[in-house]
DNA sequence: AATTAAACATACTAATTGGTATGTTTTACA
DNA sequence: TGTAAAACATACCAATTAGTATGTTTAATT
């Protein structure tokens, strides 16, 4: 990588960890120079303006880390229900990166940004519905084995089920990681009634 | 009302619905001023500043209107099920004020500030803890009635609805209504699975 | 109706915002 | 190794921010 490319990545990388904290608005352009030590300069060479900068941070940050957390573990299943289960339990107490406080990168922005950026928002539809579609196709690798019922609606179902990790990060914000486990427990219950 | 008292509860409704499209951080003071017609003068002589008058908001605007369609209609339930069901239904899709792309107003401010403003994230907990409270007594009725099974964690099931409706209502900003219809079926099968 | 405090208006401020104009320094390559 | 373009640095700008200082008007009570 191009010590240029390096500097890039870096921005993007520091600036995704400061909009996780702070939201995407209240981070300003100086607020990530000065965690960066990048000049303004620097900065907009690489970027045309702040929007440009977000809109890499989803594909480029946002988009591979998720789609290794989230959608991965869940391709070629052996154990539909129990895969899904052991993804959201990873996702929700297994990475250090992710605090209950600030919640989940990906359900943040598209809790600020859907409704105020239609750029933002569609970037953030496609990895949602990534992460629907490869549940839906877990779930339905599980009807074809006949460990799920055969008139459960994949689709559906996991529409509930990304609903229920969007909504407990929201929880988790304001609660703590508490509920996180309680969340588990009654997912645990909502996959077994699959069966 | 003496006409102090509502030109406060006017900036409070108009600010409310602001910061319900824009979000708090978002809408600036001078933007409320130039809604409300009110002078800074008038604002500052209300509200000490602009943090006060956003825990006014969720005290007096945000937790009366909350708990008439979120709380009231599982009190004294005769069907509770179908009252959990009927409420999130009417919640989602009958309250005009309500629009999918800009989300539910309290779930807005608890993903927004719970991290950033300790005040406003205390008052938030208690909004969701009496809605989680409603539901799970509801839950309870239906327990002593016959009609939910007995071996049902009431209030890890609350959690678990409660959950889906924030979430709901953050897929809803990106991908719109449509999912509110998707969700409320499966809401209704997991409700089900509870007798 | 007179009075006085409550209610509101106007004009300002210092700090911060995203972005630009105009430089200087690196770095890759002929 | 010379050179041109890529990569970065510095100094600025106009607009916006929350908040204040200092007024004037309105309205409730005697």
């Amino acid at each position: 990588m191009s010590k240029a490319a390096e500097t890039r990545q870096m921005i993007l990388q520091r600036s995704f960890e400061l909009i996780y904290q702070k939201g995407y608005q209240a981070t300003s352009i100086d607020n990530i120079l000065a965690t960066t030590q990048v000049t303004k300069g620097a900065f907009f060479y690489h970027f045309k303006n702040k929007d440009e900068m977000g809109l890499a941070l989803i594909n480029e940050v946002l988009y591979p880390g998720m789609y290794a957390t989230m959608v991965k573990p869940l391709l070629d299943s052996h154990d539909p229900v129990n895969e899904i289960y052991a993804m959201m339990r990873n996702l929700l107490i297994k990475i250090p990166f992710l605090r209950a406080k600030y919640g989940c990168p990906a359900i943040n922005l598209i809790e600020e940004m859907s409704p105020l950026n239609e750029s933002f928002r569609k970037a953030l539809v496609r990895l949602t519905n990534e992460w629907q579609d490869a549940i839906a196709d877990n779930i339905e690798q599980g009807k074809v084995k006949g460990d799920i019922r055969s008139n459960v609606n994949s689709k559906h179902t996991a529409c509930f089920i990304v609903a229920g990790y969007s909504g407990i990060r929201n929880m988790g914000k304001a609660m703590g990681s508490g509920c996180y486990t309680v969340y588990l427990q009654e997912l645990k219950n909502y996959l077994q009634q699959l069966k």
